[in-house]
DNA sequence: ACTCATCTCAGTACCGGTATCGGTACCAGT
DNA sequence: ACTGGTACCGATACCGGTACTGAGATGAGT
């Protein structure tokens, strides 16, 4: 097996010292335009690429950005890691994804062994987690940004929204809309925090209204089209009056949909489907249902921007929360909100 | 700003010296049980993690497992990820994801980037890299598993499946069907190459039985449910005879079932649309698509088992060619291939 | 001619770990 | 008591880069 190529391979066959040849490959200024092409030529004439770890190391420094998510099942996060991922790119940083499976314990473990790679920056899904956890971000003395979330307190910058409120939002609008026998469908409640947010926005919104939930059903698995497709008809088995189905998400809301036109049940006449996140999908579907849009790739680019912005300024920016609210889009034919029936 | 916490602290804090700091750390013999607890113990007491960075320099070997994945937008990748992430699970490597949006150029500099953090091995997308990557991989001297496909010559070894002969494959098994008309649908065909061996395998078939494709349409964007529902407008209202489309993937035959439910056309009565993938969300339609099902989390499972085992062999096996055959589903009502009409 | 600033380059000391090897302590066997 | 083996520990030399410092060369100013 033939040895790397290393630096100094790189200075003795352009005849110059290893410092020379580190500057001219790193554009710095301090070497001749002669030595600067005659390392470059080297370089690409025996292979040469670098060491990031020796560099990283030596000049206590990183170009990586650690970005961790909870799942890659929900298109939502791929769509996170792509904002990060054009954000990033041609800044000479680059993401390193982590995936948490929800697991606030396997979050914990990717987060320090990210941390042991000394990154520059760190971007983290969600603002719940436990207080170790927590510490171990604070003490990291590098910009996290916490994305996804607005409802509760950054360890140092988020950019998000507000669960709560859209799970409010949507009810009220929906109950604008003139529904009135709700029911909830959910998956994963107990490690979805986010999830649970927007369950607890929309029942809050319900009950100012003296509405009671109908019927409620959930899943410990993640949300799929085809436990939603189940979901539904369990619901709509057992509780024929429903007038509108709240999901966790779209996944589960698609999954009604498809359900309700094998069926035979009207949707949004006989009953509204309401979801969240706004997937590209739906545009394509064949009927409508309700959901909030959110900006995935944007959240991703603003936190990806941000930390890209503490790096340059040398200094850790607390406290900037943006929030990017979701749009509701309750995908009915009655425009305006006038009530419908 | 606090000074980051080295072995050195953890040594001084427990009282020994830092090599056997880093072997009770290591979980290496030849260090007392008393001396483990007491490093073990200190090391949580200051908030020690380690740094990878000086580790891997120093041993000249890092647990990094570099994977390079053409985009994020199709779910197809994502669940590949997933496979290898579970697979690396507790065994002390880390999967590193890169994207390269389908660029042959973004895909050498990711490579390049990536060697450069001096991975324990690499699994890539793809066998039809350029010779300069493709000489890249050669000689980076670990173990190189490409994926997705079996249609060529792997650097290293590969899993995956032949394109051509899914695609011949399943035009056999829709001409048995009786299908005559068909059409064809496809997105990004110039860059996505496994998407065109399966069209070059589809239409050998074709060919092989004297039938000619009626129409054909394309797109240059990435695939997407919106527009699979455009382009298979676009081809039943100007080839109204077609009895048969196949896609380049499941996407854009989802967005074709949803338009022809939209537009009344029975599926797959009147039209058999037939796609790519097996998407776990087909299962869920209100109505049923032919596809090929390509076990993806499998085939990322089985390449990071290849990496490891090339790692504990310390050899690079080369040649290896797994190759995991799609399953067809037509979806079709008539059972046993007896033909319609 | 001499001083001084500027440009270029090279030597040295690290960065924070690990491999290696040489030692010390302790025990069993003779 | 002496030897040999085993278990344990630490000093030292790196890994492959970069920061820093200082030196030689060159040219301008006086």
């Amino acid at each position: 097996m033939k040895k790397r190529k290393t630096l100094k391979d790189v200075a003795a066959a352009a005849g110059v010292s290893k410092m020379t040849a580190s500057r001219a490959l790193r554009g710095e200024k301090d070497v001749s335009r002669a030595n600067v092409d005659k390392v470059r030529q080297a370089a690409r004439d025996i292979g040469y690429y670098g060491n990031h770890l020796a560099a990283s190391l030596s000049s206590a420094r990183s170009d990586l950005i650690g970005v961790v998510v909870p799942s890659l099942s929900n298109i939502v996060f791929p769509q996170v890691m792509s904002g990060v991922t054009d954000a990033l790119a041609g800044t000479g940083f680059q993401p390193v994804f982590g995936v948490t499976d929800y697991d606030t314990g396997k979050e914990n473990e990717i987060l320090r062994s990210m941390l042991s790679w000394r990154p520059a920056g760190l971007i983290v899904t969600g603002l719940d987690q436990p207080d170790d956890t927590r510490m171990l971000l604070a003490d990291a003395g590098i910009p996290i940004v916490q994305i996804m979330d607005c409802d509760g307190d950054p360890v140092d910058a988020c950019v998000g929204f507000s669960h709560t409120k859209a799970g409010h939002d949507i009810a009220e609008a929906l109950i604008a809309e003139g529904r009135t026998r709700f029911g909830y469908a959910g998956c994963n409640m107990h490690k979805d925090t986010r999830a649970a947010k927007r369950k607890k926005g929309f029942l809050e919104a319900l009950k100012a209204h003296g509405i009671e939930l109908k019927a409620m059903v959930t899943d410990v698995a993640l949300s799929s089209v085809v436990i939603g497709r189940d979901l539904t008809a369990q619901l709509l088995a057992s509780h024929p009056e429903l007038d509108c189905i709240y999901y966790s998400n779209d996944d589960l809301a698609a999954g009604g949909l498809f359900h309700c036109i094998d069926a035979g049940i009207s949707v949004p006449e006989r009953v509204v489907l309401a979801g969240f996140n706004g997937l590209d999908i739906i545009e394509g579907f064949p009927g409508k249902i309700a959901t909030s849009r959110t900006s995935r790739r944007e959240i991703g680019e603003a936190a990806a921007k941000m930390i890209l912005d503490s790096l340059k300024n040398d200094k850790i920016e607390s406290g900037r929360n943006v929030v990017v609210q979701p749009t509701i889009s309750l995908g009915l034919l009655s425009k305006g909100g006038q009530a419908v029936g």
